[in-house]
RNA sequence: GGUCCGGUAGCUCAGUUGGAUAGAGCAGCAGCCUUCUAAGCUGCGGGCCACAGGUUCGAAUCCUGUCCGGAUCACCA
């Protein structure tokens, strides 16, 4: 708003003083740093050149025409070739008087009209959920979230992948020693099944280490060993839809889904529709037979078929083996043309790991050779590893952090903190669990993200989540702080709901403060455009920061000049108001009380 | 080997289309609670922005090369 009451201002005064058109390109402006006297600052050095001017006498120039033919503006100053601008205030105290308390403040209509469709989580049924998922999660709730506050329709979507040969695994393994429900077992389902599928593994090596000891090649061993074939034949059944073992597949699906819904509950994320690859899976390959027949795709010797993309840089890729079963590919390439049918949208984004780039810059290739012109909504929001101090989390060598362990600890650490501070003896039992419940998953949400999602990011088990500094909790304990303040004055009968708030001068730290919330709209929109929830987390730190220092120094309830100190309290609550905003986006929640 | 991504303080991370003396937190040291919540605030120390060139008024940011780390290139998902 104000970036563009300015613009107008310096191409306007520009064109006075010189006849011609700046370059717009470089009409940027920038806050102004700390050490100099101004709000915004513009660069005019790129304007030097075509001007023959030097930079102070163009910046004095310019700035002295801005003051003059905008009121917003108030004075400026020039150091070497940069224009310092100060606002006047009464442009903050107009934007805080009409911002204050419009409970829309900070959202964007930029996306009305416009649906966008986001997948995350895309779990395997095998395996309980871990860090890596939470990040996946925490990301696609969050960008979902910030799309809404943009005014986009948002669809989230979550793609269950709940057939295959490694379902198959945990089933027989389950057969042959397991026999027992989650109930009797007294253990979650998803880590029952995610237990049978380790056991698998595990009896699978054995009978493969004996077969290598009777003079088997490795691999050849892999492909002989008994139970490997129990699995395949299993695979195969389940596809001849044979009674038991759908029954059976449908049992131990239910457990995990059960499971799961546990642990997204607890993490707070949610779907508005569930996708099954098993519900899916036979579409893609109508598509690549299609393709095959409009001569697009072509055939090997055995029958499977390919995809060539060496024109484009890339390989050629397989889209149907020889058997007539489909591979990831196919399925993918069947569940984005039925997601495109069911919700037509401006953007299919995926939250899915960098590990997988290649595999859907092949898939918008292959959507656009078979005449998909949708394929280019498709987006890959392709984030970081979390890896731990040793590396990467592998499964098979105990390593993964699982989801709800990690939650579990997060919500006991918030307790110990909580009472080694002596801060919930006033609080009954269920009160103080949801606040230990919101600290500890409010520090979790933000440790996660805070971090660039495109950026690999490490998580050290041994130390836990801090809850000193940079963190959730002291943007919370910023949000239970005014809480605190407001309650108290609503106690004291102070009327904060009048406009003798309406104070002429700006004090520097009201000031500091306000400036930085008129930023949220922008920081707002750009974490939507670049779908970075981490924008959002660094934003509401330097609020929460700036709060605490304003805090620290001015008095707000003792302030005697009563204006003053009415103004103050509205703007504790502006501020109250904006933290909760954006801890909302990230699916933080704010206690009153911490 | 090809392709892609990354390398900023001891550690974890910011640094928006190139801008002023590169910022936070943690860890370390020193202060601030008879006054609105000390999960807070203030101060100190800590840097060849991997390395070498280039582009220009100006480079952590853009280009080229080198080194290091990661991912990926399956009739796996």
């Amino acid at each position: 708003m104000l970036d563009s009451i300015l613009k107008k201002a310096f191409v306007e005064a520009f064109q006075m003083l010189y006849q011609k058109q700046p370059d717009l390109q470089h009409v940027v402006f920038q806050k102004t740093r700390q050490e100099f006297e101004g709000d915004v600052t513009i660069v005019v050095f790129p304007f030097t050149k075509d001007l023959k001017k030097s930079p102070e006498m163009l910046a004095t120039e310019i700035g002295s025409k801005m003051v003059e033919i905008l009121p917003e503006l108030n004075r400026f100053n020039v150091v070497k070739g940069f224009l310092n601008l100060v606002i006047d205030d009464s442009y903050w105290l107009k934007f805080f008087t009409e911002m204050s308390d419009n409970s829309d403040f900070g959202t964007t209509k930029k996306g009305q009209g416009k649906r966008i469709v986001i997948e995350y989580s895309s779990p395997n049924t095998n395996k309980p959920l871990h860090l890596g998922h939470i990040r996946n999660n925490l990301l696609g709730y969050s960008v979902a979230e910030i799309l809404k506050a943009n005014g986009y329709e948002v669809v989230k979507v979550n793609l269950v992948n709940d057939r295959g040969i490694h379902i198959c695994k945990s089933m027989l393994a389950w057969q042959k020693w397991g026999q027992v429900a989650p109930e009797q077992a007294g253990i979650k389902g998803d880590k029952l099944v995610g237990e049978m599928y380790v056991r698998f593994d595990k009896e699978l090596k054995l009978q493969v280490a004996d077969l290598v000891d009777q003079g088997f090649a490795a691999d050849e061993a892999a492909k002989r060993a008994p139970l490997m074939a129990e699995a395949q034949e299993m695979l195969r059944q389940w596809e001849a839809g044979e009674h038991e073992t759908k029954k059976l597949w449908e049992t131990m699906n239910g457990w995990v889904y059960e499971g799961f819904d546990q642990t997204y509950e607890k993490m707070g994320v949610d779907f508005d529709h569930i996708y099954y690859e098993s519900q899916t899976y036979l579409l893609g390959k109508e598509l690549v037979l299609k393709g095959l027949e409009d001569g697009i795709l072509y055939q090997k010797e055995g029958g499977s078929i390919w995809c060539d993309l060496t024109a484009d840089g890339l390989d050629e890729k397989l889209l149907m083996r020889a058997d007539g079963t489909s591979v990831y590919m196919t399925q993918d390439l069947g569940t984005a043309q039925l997601r495109m049918d069911e919700y037509p949208s401006e953007k299919m984004i995926y939250v899915v790991g960098n590990e997988q780039n290649y595999h859907f810059d092949v898939l918008k290739l292959v959507l656009k050779k078979l005449g998909r012109s949708w394929a280019d909504a498709i987006e890959h929001l392709s984030y970081g590893m979390v890896e731990l101090p040793a590396g990467k989390m592998k499964s098979r060598e105990g390593t993964v952090v699982d989801a709800d362990d990690l939650m579990n600890e997060m919500i006991e650490t918030a307790r110990q903190t909580t009472t080694e501070l002596g801060k919930s003896t006033d609080l009954e039992a269920d009160e103080a669990d949801k606040l230990f419940y919101q600290i500890g998953m409010g520090a979790l949400k933000y440790f996660i993200l805070k971090v660039d999602p495109k950026k690999t990011m490490l998580f050290n088990p041994a130390e836990s989540i801090d809850f000193n500094g940079n963190t959730g909790p002291f943007v919370q304990y910023t949000h239970a702080r005014i809480r605190s303040i407001l309650r108290k004055a609503i106690e004291s009968g102070i009327n904060t709901d009048d406009s003798s708030f309406i104070i002429k001068q700006l004090p520097f730290k009201e000031k500091s403060l306000i400036r930085l919330l008129s930023q949220f709209p922008v920081v707002l929109a750009q974490s939507g455009e670049n779908r970075s929830p981490a924008l959002i987390a660094n934003y509401m730190y330097e609020l929460a920061k700036e709060f605490n220092q304003f805090y620290q120094t001015e008095p707000i309830l003792k302030e005697e000049n009563l204006k003053l100190r009415a103004f103050r309290i509205h703007l504790c609550s502006f501020v109250a108001f904006t933290l909760r905003k954006a801890g909302g986006l990230l699916g933080m929640q704010m206690p009153e009380k911490m």
